[in-house]
DNA sequence: GGCTGCTATGAGCGTACACGCATAAAAGCG
DNA sequence: CGCTTTTATGCGTGTACGCTCATAGCAGCC
């Protein structure tokens, strides 16, 4: 059994992936580097709310950022991000398959 | 790049990990299947926020119920989360380690 | 210095949800 | 059937947070 303390841990870091718009923005920064002008036209969402999402993340260390005159290039640290998604991913197509196979047997 | 879809659809099921009390819960059915009034008596919450959490887990695939005469005996679905949390918590030591390694640097 | 473009942040709003209280539903027992 | 025990659920409340508007900071350019 984790600790409270290592629970509360996991949570806060689930509770990052839990919202779509900050899982765009990582998906958006694994293919590579980019300011934030590009994610806020890649997204559509404001600009303010892609700011504020980019430093959740970056507080995490799930992203870092530099530089480079008067614009911030954000790019993505490593792949766990997508290693959580895919593993999620073959849960739900596992759950859609029992479904499914569940109505063919009835 | 997922779909709008299915990054809703990764979201939703972080979400139910993103709340230290349902992982608490997910944790302790992961050493063995048990009735509600146990996982009450082992977390310390309340009958109904312990039944609701369960609810949602439940809906979600990742737990399963059976009724024993007046009881309901709950059990955890597999080891996926198990999985995603020793993801999480390589994550985290390796973060400590780095942030201790750039103390001693300095 | 002022001016412009890019990003971060304070303030506010609306909503989603965790949590508890009270109550209902379901199963066993007299 | 009533009565008890165990679990589920409607209702209300407080809070956390996504999202926006407006504004502040920051780097380059004149």
């Amino acid at each position: 059994m984790p600790s409270p303390q290592l629970l509360e841990e996991y949570g806060q870091f689930f509770r990052l992936l839990s919202e779509p718009a900050r899982l765009h923005l990582l998906c958006l920064l694994a293919q590579g580097p980019l300011d934030v002008a590009s994610l806020i036209e890649a997204t559509g969402f404001s600009q303010s709310h892609v700011s504020r999402q980019l430093g959740q993340l970056q507080r995490a260390g799930l992203v870092s950022c530099v530089r480079e005159g008067v614009r911030m290039i954000y790019s993505a640290d490593n792949d766990l991000v997508n290693e959580l998604c895919s593993l999620v991913q073959n849960r739900l197509r596992q759950r859609l398959e029992a479904q499914l196979q569940h109505l063919q047997a009835v």
